[in-house]
DNA sequence: GGTTATCTTTGACTTAAGTCAACCGGGACT
DNA sequence: AGTCCCGGTTGACTTAAGTCAAAGATAACC
């Protein structure tokens, strides 16, 4: 095994040889950003491509931080947040295998607005600037997926915004149950993949706050509480909150 | 003058001769957007689209409604909104000439994920989806433009719920302020373009919190008010109040 | 120009949610 | 096993900001 280990960021970049690099061509055609690529072009983006390792609870990146590309995860789980003066965290998304982040700075601004850190330990995919956008321009398909990308992102950040605005807590948390329910297997049995302090950032909230309202949904027969699986009991009901934002 | 009137979604749709069209592509050749397009494809987007006009406080859309297109302003201001089930109305954006709006169904989606009114008379530039998607395939400098708009936007958004969460009304007034000043000519007296009422629904409160904030921020001899006049007189702590976020 | 309607300000009150502090329980490590 | 530490929970208290109501100030309209 050939490798090239070089310490940057806090994360370990990889080289690779042709298997890897094979492999790394695979996976990235299966990722919704790049999914219908022709294989040409893969092998391009294969030749610019970094994987870099980062252990739980590393530093990516820092807002302010120039952007000179951004990320694709590949395993684990990254956060990105922000942070206001006086140490409290607001997390902006929690992105999974599959999903890229840092892109904003690729085509606007040159920096990044957030914090970025591993929540588990990760496998990520760097992708320099210069060298990808070279390659958008001469595939418009790409484009067409990174407009769709950055628009669905949009879609959430608006209701986040709606949600932090015009929602009280037990709104927000209902409806992120609701949200976790929607993409889960099991449709009334949660399992909730954050820690609650966590999830209370998520919902730009605090750990108390969270801790009282989830007991009080309990309490309420909306939902049964054990640990961190939450099953839903009242559907209905936790829709209805969810809509009207407020307990 | 041959015209041809439309009602439609509460605007009227205007057809158009040579001449307007001739004026329509120049102007659209200014835009942030479209800058740098040869004249072919400017030609070729004058032909799919359509200038509308609404009358201050017509509804464009609504959150829900199946975007066939997006919008570009060329007079007026529109406003972008959510509203609670319970009437407070939060604002995303205003827009002004130059700006476009309801991308997001363009790419992602397929319906507007919130409202859209005007708050002047206006006239917008309706640029179809088909087309349009037809048009940035041919094009791809376009679509690196239009990435930088909605990189832009995110960024925007994310400055936002980190003000939404982490500050307290006086600091997202303050950012406000300052926000204002950097992009008027003289650097101290702002002219609020917004009504109290609608500058409180942008910072994600309302408006007697508004009112007794200002009045707060005057007493403290960081600001001073007349109408709509805002004069900043200490502009350090104002600075310093909209980086910690609390008073 | 005067009447209306809308916007703005102010006051008294309520409330959701944050702060501070104590405590519990389960790992992890020695 | 025992200690330490971190995550979660609970209680008492504070506070920013929302609600309700009324009165002034602007701006809009006939």
């Amino acid at each position: 095994m050939e490798e090239t280990e070089k310490k940057e960021q806090g994360g370990r970049k990889t080289g690779m040889n042709g298997e890897q690099c094979q492999s790394l061509l695979k996976w990235l055609g299966e990722t919704s950003l790049f999914a219908g690529m022709p294989d040409a072009h893969l092998q391009e983006l294969c030749g610019i491509a970094m994987v870099v390792s980062y252990k739980r609870r590393a530093l990516i990146f820092s807002a302010g931080d120039p952007g000179s590309g951004f990320y694709l995860v590949m395993e684990g789980r990254v956060k990105v947040y922000m942070i206001s003066s006086d140490g409290k965290e607001q997390i902006l998304h929690i992105l999974g295998p599959g999903e890229p982040f840092g892109e904003a700075p690729v085509f606007a601004g040159r920096s990044f607005p957030a914090h970025a850190v591993a929540l588990d330990d990760c496998r990520l995919v760097f992708l320099p600037r210069e060298a990808f956008v070279e390659l958008v321009t001469a595939n418009p398909s790409l484009a067409l997926n990174l407009l769709a990308v950055l628009s669905q992102r949009l879609r959430q950040f608006a209701k986040m915004v709606d949600s932090l605005s015009l929602k009280e807590v037990p709104g927000r948390l209902a409806a992120h149950l609701l949200y976790l329910s929607a993409k889960q297997a099991d449709k009334d049995v949660l399992e909730l993949d954050l820690s609650k302090t966590q999830l209370a950032s998520l919902l730009g909230t605090i750990p108390e706050t969270l801790s009282r309202i989830l007991s009080k949904l309990q309490r309420a027969g909306y939902i049964r509480i054990a640990g961190a699986k939450v099953t839903i009991v009242d559907r209905e009901r936790l829709e209805e909150l969810a809509e009207v934002g407020r307990f």
